[in-house]
RNA sequence: GCAGGGGUGGCAGAGCUUGGCCAAAUGCGACGGGCUUAGGACCCGUUUCCAUAGCGGAUGCGAGAGUUCAAAUCUCUCCCCCUGCACCA
C-alpha cells in the first residue's frame, strides 16, 4: 500500500530543505510559469488544483526539460469581497459561518473575521499552506498581496504611465446604485447577491397636441415608432410634467419613473397630474404611417414604476397592446381610429411557416402569435409575455421592414438604424434600466437604481492605435488550448472603456484622485512582473520605491547610480532588480480559468503591451475549465465544497492533482469523483508493486513480447511528450496511468519475465509521471535506486528506432486470433456441443500478402488480373484471380500488410504456449502452402485461418 | 440579444484540423463466465439489430438538406445546451 501522507511528507520536506524550487539566475534558459492570484477570503477546495495544478505541472515539466523554472505565488485581496465578508461577519452571518466551519476554521480564529486587513491575512496563510501540500513547487519567497504597500508604489507606477500614455479617460458611466446609502452596488452589496442588470433602451417621445410638452415613452422597439396607434397610462397612478435638464420643452412621465430616472437625468417636478387627467390628452406622432394622432388609454398592463410609466402602442407587433385594445372595445371604448400598421414581415419563421394562417391575421401578427400560443385577449399576462417573446424572437430572427425606406432591412439592423437617426433628431435619447426579473435590494433594505456617474474614470482600451499594437503582440502568442484562440480575438476586438476606480473597497489609491481605489481586476494585470523583483525589494522602505525606480527596473530608463542618488535604494539592488527583471520575465506562461478571457487575461495583454518593450510581452496564456464535483458544479449552496486539504488528507496529494488535472481536456469542465479516484488509485498501486518485485523478477533472453513493451515504452515518450507541449494532460494521464498498466499486464500474462526491460519501463514512466504525481515519482525513483531528484532529472526521449509497428501489430494480431478462435469454438459448442482437441492456425502465404498490398496502393484489381497471366512466382491461377475478386469488393478499403508470413508465422509459432494457455486447448501454427487443412485456403494476411480439430 | 464553445453508444469521454483502417479508443456501469470458503481485486466474454465455424449485412454519432465512389468527420439551415457580457472578483 502507497502511504501517501508519509511519502507527501517526505518529499516536501526534502524539496524544501534542498530548497529547489527557489529560482535563481542560472546559466539556464529562464522559463516563468505564473498563475492568477487567488482570491483571499476563503481557503482553497479541490477545484482550485485545475489552473495551480495545470501550472505546476507544466512548471514541473519545464524544469525536467533544462528550463530554470521559476513559478512564483501572491494573492488577492483588492476590492469589496473582503469587505463584503467582514461585514458579513458583523451581522454573524449563519451561511457564512457555516461555511467557514466547512473550513475547519477555529472558532477564535472567526471572532476575529469582522477585520478585513485580519481575514486577507489569515487566508493568504492557508492558502500557502494548502498550496504546499499540494505539492506545488512554489517560490514561496516571492509571495505579497495585491494591498501589500509596496505593490500599492508599483501600481501607482503603472498607472502613472498609463496617463502619461494617455489610455486614461473619464466620462459619463451608469451603475447600479443605492439611493439609501449614496454608494454604487455590486453583486457582493445586494440582497441574495444578485449582480444588478444593467440594460440600455430608448426613450421615444411623443409631442402632446396642444402643448409644449412631450409624453416619454420606454421601449426596446424603437423601430416600431412607424405603427404606433396610441399610448397607454395606468390610470390609477400619479404622473408628473417635469423638466428634464438638457432637453427642449416639458414632459409627461409617472411620478415613480421620475423617482428612479432622476439619478440618470436632473428633473425638476412641474407640477403632479393624475393618470385619469393624462387620457383626456392626444399626442403627435409625425412618423406615423396609417395614423399621426394618438389617443391615450389605459392599459391594464402598464406598470406604474417601469419605464415612463407610458407605453407606447403598437398593436400590430405587440400581443400585449393589441390584448390591451381589444379589451377596451370590450368595455365599449371607442377605438375607431385606432389604425394599426404591420411593419416587419416573418417570411420562413420556424414557427409561423406552414401555419394555417388567416390572411387577415398575417396583418395583425400580433394576433397570429397569440394564436400559435393558444392564448387570446383575455389570457393571463404569462401567455401574453410568451407570445411577446415569441414574435420577438422570430421578427428579429426572420423579419424584414417593409415600411419605406427601411424594405428588406433586418430588424436588428432597422432598430438601430432608427435609433441613431431619432437621437440625431432628438426625438430620442438613451435611458438605462434595471432588468433583473424581480427588483433588486441594497444589503440596507432600499431598491437599486441606476445611476449615471459623472466624471468616472475608465482605462481606454478602445484606443485604436493600442489595440492594434495587441493584436500585433496576441499574433505572435501562443495560446492553449487552441479552441480558445477566438475568444480572445473577438475579446481583443471588443474590450472597450474600463471603469477603473471604486469608492469603497480595499487597494491602492487611485493616484489622480485619492478619493477612490483602483478597481481589482485593473490593479492586477502587470503584477507578475513583480515577481521578480519582490523578494529583493522587501527590506526597502516605502518611500524609496518611486517611479524612476521601477522606470529603470522595467523600462531600462536612466541608470542605476542616478538612481540610486535619487531614491536612497543601494545601487547593487537596483542593478539587482533589474537584472532580475530582464532575466525571468522573457518567457513567461500565464495560466488562469477561461471564464477570464474577457477580462482579467485580455487586460493583460494590453497593460503589458502598453508598459514594457516588446522583449517582455506575454508568450503564452493556458486557459483551463472548472472542477465538477461528481458531475455538478461545486457550490456552497450545494454543500459539495472539498476543502483542499481535507481532499489530500482523504485521497492523497498525488490522485487528487491527477484526477482533477487529467479527467478532462483543458477546455472543458473536469470531474472529481471517487471512481474516477479510485481507478487512479488502483493503477498507483499496480506501479508500486511492480517496482516493489523488481527483485524477485528473472531475466532471459529477449523476446517478442520485449521488444513489444520496448516499441509501447518509446511511443508513449514520444506521445506523451508531444502532448505535455500542448498541455494535453489527459491524453498524458491516459497513456502514463492506464496505457501502462495495461501493457504491464499484458508483458506479464504473455509470459514476459525480463526483470532489465520492466526497470527501463518502470524507470521512463515514473519519470514522465513527475509532473502529475510528484511525491509518487520521487518516492519510485528512490526505489528504482537513484539517489537523486526526479523532480531535477531529465525528462525521457524516445528511441524511434525500437518503435516498431510490425511488432505490434503482430501482438495485436495474437489478441484477435485468439478471440477470433474462442467466438468460432463456442460457436460449434453451441451448436454441435463438442470441444475441439486442437486448434490450427494457417498462415496465408506471401503471393496472397503481394497482392494485398498492390490493390492497397493501386486500387484496381483489373490490371492485376491482367498481369497474372504472365506471372511466375503465382503458380495456382486460378486460386489467385478468385482472391483478387473476393478483395475487390472492398477495394477501397484494402490495407496493406507489412508482415511476411514468414513474420506472422514465426510469432504465431513463438506464442504457440501462450496460445493454448488461452483457448486451453492444444494449439498448432502451420503455413498455407503445408497445410493439408481443407480451410488452408481461407487464410488471408493477418488474419490466420482458423480450423477445429475434433 | 451579442460573443465564444459544444451536442457522439447506459453514463463519462476520444475521434472530428489532414473524409475511407469507425459500430466508433479509453474509463465507468450492467449482464454472463472464470478464480475464490466468501467478498474485493484480477481475468475472459457480451452490452444497436440481424446473420454466422470467426472474417458478413442493416441502422447509426442533435435535426434536416447538400458535396463525394465514400461523412461522426466537409458545406448550408435549424433546434438545443454551456460560459462570458464590464466596474464584479
Amino acid at each position: 500500500m502507497i502511504d501517501y501522507e508519509g511519502i507527501e511528507k517526505k518529499w516536501q520536506d526534502a524539496w524544501r530543505e534542498a530548497r529547489i524550487f527557489e529560482g535563481e539566475i542560472g546559466g539556464k534558459e529562464p522559463y516563468m510559469v505564473t498563475a492568477a492570484f487567488p482570491y483571499a477570503n476563503a481557503p482553497q477546495h479541490i477545484g482550485h488544483l485545475r489552473t495551480y495544478g495545470t501550472a505546476d505541472v507544466l512548471a514541473r515539466y519545464k524544469r525536467m526539460q533544462g528550463y530554470n523554472v521559476l513559478y512564483p505565488m501572491g494573492f488577492h485581496a483588492t476590492g469589496t469581497p473582503v469587505l463584503a465578508f467582514a461585514k458579513r461577519f458583523i451581522e454573524k452571518d449563519k451561511d457564512l459561518i457555516a461555511e467557514m466551519k466547512l473550513f475547519h476554521i477555529p472558532d477564535e480564529d472567526l471572532e476575529k473575521m469582522t477585520d478585513p486587513v485580519y481575514i486577507a491575512n489569515y487566508f493568504t496563510k492557508e492558502l500557502e499552506k494548502g498550496m504546499h501540500k499540494a505539492g506545488y513547487s512554489i517560490d514561496w519567497r516571492r509571495k505579497f498581496t495585491s494591498i501589500d504597500p509596496f505593490f500599492s508604489k508599483f501600481i501607482e507606477w503603472q498607472f502613472g504611465i498609463l496617463n502619461e500614455k494617455g489610455l486614461l479617460t473619464q466620462g459619463k458611466h451608469p451603475v447600479g446604485w443605492c439611493p439609501n446609502e449614496n454608494n454604487a452596488v455590486g453583486m457582493h452589496d445586494t440582497k441574495h447577491d444578485l449582480e444588478p442588470e444593467i440594460e440600455k433602451e430608448t426613450v421615444l417621445r411623443f409631442k402632446v397636441e396642444g402643448e409644449e410638452a412631450y409624453v416619454l415613452c420606454v421601449t426596446y422597439r424603437p423601430e416600431t415608432i412607424f405603427g404606433v396607434t396610441n399610448l397607454f397610462v395606468a390610470e390609477n397612478a400619479q404622473y408628473i410634467l417635469c423638466k428634464i435638464k438638457g432637453m427642449d420643452g416639458n414632459c409627461y412621465l409617472s411620478k415613480a419613473s421620475a423617482e428612479a430616472l432622476k439619478h440618470q437625468f436632473d428633473i425638476t417636478i412641474i407640477n403632479e397630474v393624475a393618470g385619469k387627467e393624462m387620457l383626456q390628452k392626444r399626442c403627435i406622432n409625425k412618423k406615423g404611417i396609417n395614423q399621426m394622432i394618438l389617443p391615450i388609454f389605459p392599459g391594464f398592463f402598464v406598470k406604474e414604476d417601469l419605464g415612463s410609466g407610458i407605453v407606447m402602442s403598437v398593436p400590430s407587433h405587440a400581443p400585449f397592446d393589441y390584448a390591451a385594445l381589444q379589451r377596451l372595445k370590450g368595455q365599449g371604448y371607442d377605438i375607431s381610429m385606432v389604425k394599426p400598421a404591420k411593419l416587419i414581415e416573418v417570411k420562413a419563421g420556424k414557427i409561423t411557416e406552414g401555419k394555417d394562417l388567416v390572411p387577415s391575421e398575417l396583418d395583425m401578427p400580433a394576433l397570429a402569435y397569440l394564436k400559435l400560443t393558444n392564448a387570446d385577449e383575455n389570457s393571463l399576462e404569462d401567455l401574453l409575455e410568451a407570445a411577446t417573446k415569441l414574435q420577438y424572437k422570430e421578427e428579429s430572427h426572420w423579419g424584414r421592414m417593409i415600411v419605406k425606406g427601411y424594405e428588406g432591412m433586418s430588424e436588428p439592423e432597422a432598430r438601430e438604424s432608427i435609433r441613431k437617426e431619432l437621437i440625431a433628431a432628438g426625438e430620442a435619447f438613451d435611458v438605462y434600466t434595471l432588468v433583473n426579473s424581480s427588483p433588486v435590494f441594497c444589503r440596507c433594505g432600499s431598491r437599486i437604481v441606476i445611476k449615471t456617474v459623472e466624471n468616472q474614470w475608465f482605462i481606454n482600451y478602445g484606443n485604436q492605435a493600442w489595440k492594434e499594437a495587441v493584436q500585433n503582440a496576441y499574433s505572435k502568442m501562443r495560446i492553449l488550448p487552441e479552441k480558445s484562440k477566438n475568444a480572445f480575438e473577438s475579446a481583443i476586438g471588443w474590450i472597450d472603456l474600463r471603469a477603473v476606480v471604486r469608492a469603497q473597497g480595499l487597494g491602492t489609491k487611485f493616484p489622480f484622485d485619492k478619493d477612490y481605489i483602483i478597481e481589482s481586476l485593473s490593479d492586477s494585470t502587470i503584477y507578475m512582473s513583480f515577481y521578480t523583483i519582490s523578494n529583493l525589494i522587501r527590506e526597502v522602505e516605502l518611500d524609496k520605491l518611486k517611479p524612476e525606480f521601477f522606470g529603470y527596473v522595467f523600462l531600462g530608463k536612466g541608470n542605476a547610480d542616478k538612481v540610486a542618488e535619487s531614491t536612497g535604494i543601494d545601487p547593487e539592488t537596483i542593478r539587482k532588480c533589474s537584472e532580475s527583471f530582464s532575466y525571468w520575465y522573457k518567457n513567461t506562461s500565464r495560466h488562469s480559468a477561461l471564464e477570464l478571457i474577457f477580462n482579467h487575461l485580455t487586460m493583460y495583454i494590453f497593460n503589458h503591451v502598453a508598459i514594457f518593450d516588446e522583449a517582455y510581452w506575454p508568450k503564452q496564456i493556458v486557459t483551463n475549465g472548472m472542477v465538477l464535483m461528481e458531475g455538478e458544479k461545486m457550490s456552497k449552496s450545494l454543500g459539495n465544497i472539498v476543502p483542499l486539504l481535507d481532499g489530500i488528507r482523504n485521497y492523497g496529494a498525488d490522485p487528487l492533482r491527477a484526477v482533477v488535472i487529467s479527467s478532462a481536456d483543458l477546455f472543458s469542465d473536469s470531474e472529481f469523483s471517487n471512481e474516477a479516484l479510485n481507478g487512479i488509485k488502483e493503477r498507483f498501486e499496480y506501479m508500486f508493486s511492480i517496482v516493489q518485485n523488481l527483485e524477485g523478477m528473472g531475466s532471459s533472453g529477449l523476446k517478442q513480447i520485449d521488444y513489444w513493451l520496448y516499441s509501447k515504452l518509446n511511443r508513449k515518450i514520444r506521445d506523451s511528450t508531444a502532448s505535455m507541449e500542448t498541455l494535453s494532460l489527459r491524453d498524458v494521464a491516459t497513456s502514463l496511468i492506464y496505457d501502462s498498466v495495461i501493457e504491464l499486464r499484458r508483458y506479464f500474462s504473455r509470459g514476459g519475465v525480463n526483470s532489465i526491460v520492466v526497470k527501463d519501463y518502470m524507470t521512463n514512466l515514473v519519470l514522465m509521471l513527475q509532473p502529475m504525481a510528484p511525491h509518487l515519482s520521487e518516492e519510485l525513483w528512490h526505489m528504482l535506486g537513484n539517489d537523486s531528484f526526479a523532480s531535477l532529472e531529465k525528462w525521457p526521449t524516445p528511441d524511434e528506432s525500437v518503435i516498431s509497428d510490425i511488432i505490434e501489430d503482430l501482438e495485436a494480431l495474437l489478441e484477435s486470433t485468439i478471440v477470433d478462435a474462442k467466438q468460432v469454438s463456442e460457436l460449434m459448442k453451441k451448436k454441435e456441443n463438442r470441444e475441439p482437441r486442437e486448434f490450427r492456425l494457417i498462415v496465408a502465404s506471401d503471393w496472397k500478402r503481394e497482392i494485398q498490398n498492390r490493390l492497397a496502393t493501386e486500387r484496381n484489381s483489373s490490371t492485376l488480373l491482367q498481369e497474372l497471366k504472365g506471372s511466375e512466382s503465382i503458380t495456382n491461377k486460378e486460386t489467385a484471380a478468385k482472391y483478387i475478386l473476393s478483395l475487390s469488393k472492398k477495394i477501397n478499403e484494402i490495407k496493406s500488410i507489412q508482415f511476411s508470413q514468414k513474420e506472422e508465422y514465426d510469432s504465431l509459432k513463438e506464442a504457440e504456449d501462450y496460445l493454448g494457455s488461452q483457448l486451453k486447448c492444444k494449439v498448432l501454427v502451420e503455413k498455407e502452402e503445408e497445410s493439408k487443412s481443407n480451410r488452408a485456403s481461407r487464410a488471408m494476411p493477418g488474419k490466420p485461418s482458423i480450423d477445429l480439430i475434433y
